[in-house]
DNA sequence: AGCACGCCGACT
DNA sequence: GTCGGCGTGCTC
């Protein structure tokens, strides 16, 4: 071979470096380009990340390149930027990183592009379809003003008014038929009248119309951004927050920018499809894990060929797409903690990391929420961030009454009907007399959470995790960690005594309600309801157009857009909401409450909130009740300072995992030992409030899927030492994986939800 | 991630 | 004896 160059190569694997390939030197060559290498045994496709490098080892070792894969994609250098970025923050491989970004996707740019067209096309009949209602709602209102104007005497000031009136619907009329032809024609129509024709269909002008406050809120953004900095949008739910990002979004895109907007989970992306289709036509992207692959592929390559603006709603993965020319980043539900990602590296949280992203690239971000996180609202007392109020409720409705039900007191006083309260049935009838929709949360799915043996108290466990197993109405009992299922024999595994259901979760909550409301539509929703594809969007829009009027349901329930008709909304046992011994448990309770709360009483109504709980007097309640109006100051802050929590501090979490426990408990015992001696601790220390370790200790469920588990929680104090005390434990996990050969065993989480 | 290598228990 | 599980180390 002639005269080579070194380069180097990101591969898909959590490797500490990135190794060395030759390339010809007449070979054309960059940062960026997609290649193919052998590693080991195997062949991958990476990214070239260095061009003409001094390489490490001898260059006997270094093998040629197998190809250059001109036909992928070439990545940005501002994508590998972000990828580093985030490798290093979250203390893992950028190999990971690379890995999440540029999922193996076997699809052919022919397949994705032959998918787009479908896409596309069943898109514009949709587009075609509502302008065709725009065109025919218009058409109406022009027939009403001309009948009105053949009914008006010659020549008054009425009939002047109705005369100019309908010259300007009829141009109005032209426009919108104009724009129908030209999409009819299979050209999108321009982007100005692409928003115009679908705009809010009331108003004359076809601008987003703002309300005062809402134009208030704007113009504090705009101050904001103007300073460079990221923007914290409080408004509570029902304020009107998403027109203000449409407007925002509309601005980034009349200048040739691209705006990316962030959902923490698809069932809200979903919901809001409709209503950015309808602002942005053909410049919507979606990108999430419900797309298949042909379409991600397009929309990647729609990105990163598009030269005039577009508008992307995704999901935390939607980060990774070939990014250009972003004006704007959006993050919706800021405080949500599906942001974060858990289970396989890189555990990145798409809030921060859309800072990042919008650092890179020079963005505005503005980070929105009905109920900040507490890092946003730290954010925004040192003045990192700029916080925007929005108070007023935009049909101004007022907030839902709550009323909390003492559920120990209830049964003594024999006022509780299974789950439900006498109390809570009562507020049940009386919204379905009166027309009105309910929701009810219950935190357990299945039908009974545990299952208990009479003779000898045993609870019925899962045989690879430690926790109960539930009982589901098909007879079967699941374990809800791993998966496992077996037939429900109702005797006790130890005994053979009787096993008795303990508690009820969704399934009876279910069944109770629709038992006690025999009237009254019940239907249920939680992630057993959703497996089934498409199940979830149709009892969301079953129960919005009021053909269920009881719904039940998880976690998923306080996520979501308007229903009008929901004046009730009910917590069966909230205390399990509280049952974690989380530091974060009472900021993620009383989010959720809020979240909940939020669901009803919209549209001028006022609605009605009911807890049930057997511990009325915990605090949480009257956080609640007592609604701290200014993130900044509140409580919850207040206590993570003194006690130096985050985000007063930052925390990395070490998980130890093997087979056996006492093999974990050795491990992880040795390795908090090491941790401890570097941060000035004695070993074995027992680990006071406020240590920078704490640990080892095994968490509330102590083995999943036959996998032992140990945690090790260090806090670092956020100065100039953070970066080096990060460094350290990096360093330290290493070497210990690499002395005790323990390597697979350990997982680094940093800032874990 | 994969794959080879080497150590230990269990078996034809 | 040997087969095969798993734990360990290495890959430019």
């Amino acid at each position: 071979m002639s005269e080579v160059l070194y380069i180097s190569v990101i591969l898909p694997l959590r490797l500490e470096w990135e190794p060395c390939y030759a390339v010809a030197k007449e070979v054309k060559i960059e940062v960026g380009d997609r290649v193919k290498v052998r590693f080991g045994a195997k062949e991958y496709v990476g990214v070239v990340s260095a061009v003409d490098i001094t390489p490490e080892i001898a260059p006997e070792r270094i093998l040629p390149v197998v190809s250059i894969e001109t036909d992928l994609e070439k990545t940005y250098q501002e994508e590998i930027r972000l990828w580093r970025y985030i490798a290093e923050y979250y203390m893992c491989s950028i190999g990971e990183v690379y890995k999440a970004a540029y999922p193996a996707m076997k699809v052919t740019l022919e397949e994705a592009r032959a998918a787009a067209l479908k896409t596309s096309r069943e898109r514009r009949e949709k587009i075609i379809r509502s302008m065709e209602g725009r065109v025919a709602k218009i058409e109406e209102r022009l027939a009403k003003k001309e009948e009105q104007l053949r009914k008006a005497k010659e020549g008054t000031k009425k009939k002047f008014a109705l005369e100019e009136g309908v010259g300007k619907i009829r141009m109005e009329l032209e426009t919108a038929k104009a724009a129908l032809e030209a999409a009819r024609a299979g050209k999108a129509a321009p982007e100005g009248e692409v928003s115009d024709m679908n705009g809010n269909a009331n108003e004359q002008g076809a601008r987003l119309t703002l309300s005062q406050a809402q134009e208030k809120a704007y113009s504090e953004i705009k101050a904001g951004f103007a300073k460079a900095k990221p923007v914290m949008l409080h408004g509570v739910t029902g304020s009107g927050k998403t027109e203000i990002y449409i407007r925002l979004a509309q601005e980034a895109i009349s200048k040739g920018k691209n705006v990316l907007y962030l959902v923490p989970e698809i069932a809200l992306s979903r919901q809001l499809e409709d209503r950015l289709e309808e602002h942005f036509g053909e410049s919507l992207l979606v990108f999430h894990s419900g797309i298949t692959a042909a379409g991600r592929r397009n929309t990647a390559e729609c990105i990163r060929n598009s030269r005039d603006g577009y508008i992307t709603l995704g999901t935390r993965s939607a980060l990774f797409l070939p990014h250009h020319d972003i004006g704007l980043i959006i993050v919706d539900e800021e405080h949500d903690s599906s942001y974060k990602q858990d289970s396989p590296a890189p555990r990145y949280n798409g809030r921060d990391t859309a800072l990042m992203l919008s650092q890179i690239q020079g963005s505005d971000i503005i980070l929105g929420s009905a109920t900040p996180s507490l890092e946003e609202a730290y954010n925004c007392e040192c003045g990192k961030h700029i916080l925007v109020e929005l108070k007023e409720r935009y049909h101004g409705s007022e907030d839902s009454d709550i009323e909390i039900i003492d559920t120990k007191a209830e049964r003594k006083k024999r006022g509780m009907v299974g789950s439900f309260s006498r109390k809570l049935i009562e507020h049940i009838k009386k919204t379905l007399a009166e027309g009105g929709q309910v929701m009810i949360l219950r935190s357990r799915r299945a039908w009974a959470p545990a299952l208990q043996c009479e003779e000898c108290g045993e609870l019925a466990k899962c045989p690879h995790c430690n926790v109960s197993m539930s009982l589901h109405r098909s007879g079967d009992m699941i374990c809800h960690y791993c998966g496992h299922r077996m037939r429900h024999t109702g005797t006790c595994q130890k005994c053979n005594g009787p096993l008795k259901p303990l508690g009820a979760g969704t399934q009876k909550i279910e069944e109770e309600a629709a038992a006690l409301f025999p009237e009254a539509r019940v239907a249920r929703l939680d992630s057993d309801t959703a497996q089934n594809k498409g199940y979830e969007t149709k009892t969301i829009k079953a129960f919005a157009k009021g053909e269920i009027d009881i719904l039940v349901g998880t976690q998923i329930l306080t996520k979501g857009f308007d229903f009008s008709r929901l004046s009730l909304v009910a917590v069966i046992a909230a205390d399990t909401l509280l049952g974690m011994q989380d530091f974060r448990a009472d900021e993620k309770a009383l989010q959720l409450l809020e979240q909940f709360r939020g669901r009803c009483g919209r549209r001028g109504s006022k609605g009605m909130f009911v807890i049930q709980t057997s511990q009325p007097e915990h605090p949480i309640y009257q956080k609640l009740i007592n609604k701290e109006e200014d993130p900044q100051n509140s409580t919850l802050l207040l206590e993570r300072k003194a006690f130096n929590f985050p985000p007063y501090s930052r925390i990395i979490e070490i998980t130890i995992r093997d087979r056996y426990e006492d093999r974990a408990e050795r491990m992880a015992r040795s390795l908090a030992d090491i941790l401890k001696r570097h941060f000035g601790m004695r070993p074995g220390a027992l680990a006071l409030p406020g240590s920078p370790v704490t640990g080892p200790y095994a968490p509330a469920v102590g083995k999943v899927a036959d996998q032992h588990i140990r945690c090790i929680r260090i806090s670092l104090r956020k100065d100039r030492q953070l970066k080096a005390g990060k460094q350290a434990v990096a360093d330290i996990v290493r070497k210990f994986e690499n002395d005790g050969k323990y390597a697979d065993h350990i997982v680094i989480d940093v800032d874990p939800a």
